[in-house]
DNA sequence: ATAAAACTACCGACCGGTCGGTAGGGAAAA
DNA sequence: TTTTCCCTACCGACCGGTCGGTAGTTTTAT
């Protein structure tokens, strides 16, 4: 019994019922402990918390953090990103859904610390916007609008998508993709204006 | 003491805290009552919750209604629609954010009824897209993806919108909809493609 | 007088967390 | 080589506290 394990199966029944109604009996059942027995890996509930935000989002940091060192357009780079995105939205689902709903049963300190964490990655995007529109490549539209209207579209996903469905999430962060950078409008629709 | 004041409250304090963090006893704190002085209005916790969902998606789907039935081109439509979907969730911010994050805390049977109504109130938008494909004025997007897109940035908004910050709800609206129907690309950077 | 609305007091269930204790394997001491 | 020791991993029992909800009574308004 490792303590990923724990962290782990705790993530699989935060995202099932969320934080406050999984118990740590529930996480014991999951894991085939004595609940007492969680004590010797972790902390409390707080420290599992805690510690799945932590590492959800240091995968997501690490994966745009090696897309904007390459020296891609920033409309190939916005592709390459979404791709990182939604993949590790979908691989990790248990992780990210946690990340992106449960966050808000953080104890007040260590929410503020994990909100700064969070702002930056979330400014990695807004850097990748701003790049493309001083590049001329994108238009020049509110760069922070932006950024929460692509995450907010890639973030909803969770809430919906099923593995299995007539989709997989590499097709889906294309549609995504194509939706952002050329809109819903025909040449019909632009005339119209 | 009205059971809409209860109803409102029991919103905010879910909003607040979630669900199940939210207690009766809150609730009651909120509207200065006895704790069980609130069973005299509603039955019990999953009564208020439930209420709050129904109501919730009563409103929205008479907004959107009233939109598609106008006789304005679909991109005018979209407009319209998400102009009055961008005004509920911020001007009934509390009823929204429940509805939208913790009708996950409803028991099996009353989710499952909640999602039908959920699903037929997503058939609408979706329908809406469909119009506009259908009449050329929209690209030939898959219309259920570009549906979920869609709310999801509005949606998403829930979690970042602040009244009183530098946009108002009616020029997030709007934005959001330049976004959907322009796309990001300028004419360079579509002659890059 | 009477019915609605609020109160005080209480219940069983469950919560997160702690306690003392133990099985067993490897290191240290004899 | 054998015995002592210690440490990791785990367990059953239990703690104080809070939860949603109920019973019975008093106050308020018509």
């Amino acid at each position: 019994m490792q303590r990923s394990d724990i962290l782990q199966a705790a993530a699989q029944a935060f995202r099932q019922k969320g934080y406050h109604a999984a118990s740590m009996q529930d996480i014991a059942d999951a894991v085939q402990l004595q609940k007492a027995s969680l004590y010797h890996h972790v902390e409390g509930k707080q420290d599992i918390l805690l510690a799945i935000l932590d590492h959800a989002l240091d995968l997501l940091i690490t994966d745009l953090e090696e897309v904007v060192a390459t020296d891609l357009p920033p409309d190939q780079k916005l592709r390459q990103a979404m791709h990182a995105y939604v993949g590790r939205l979908t691989q990790d689902a248990d992780l990210a859904a946690v990340l992106l709903l449960e966050y808000r049963s953080l104890e007040p300190k260590a929410r503020a610390q994990h909100i700064r964490r969070r702002d930056h990655y979330e400014r990695i995007w807004r850097d990748l916007i701003k790049e493309g529109v001083q590049a001329n490549i994108f238009q020049p539209v509110d760069e922070t609008v932006a950024t929460f209207a692509l995450l907010g579209v890639q973030n909803w996903m969770i809430t919906w998508f099923k593995l299995g469905g007539p989709l997989t999430a590499q097709q889906l962060a294309d549609r995504f993709c194509d939706l952002f950078l050329h809109g819903l409008l025909t040449s019909e629709g632009h005339s119209k204006q």
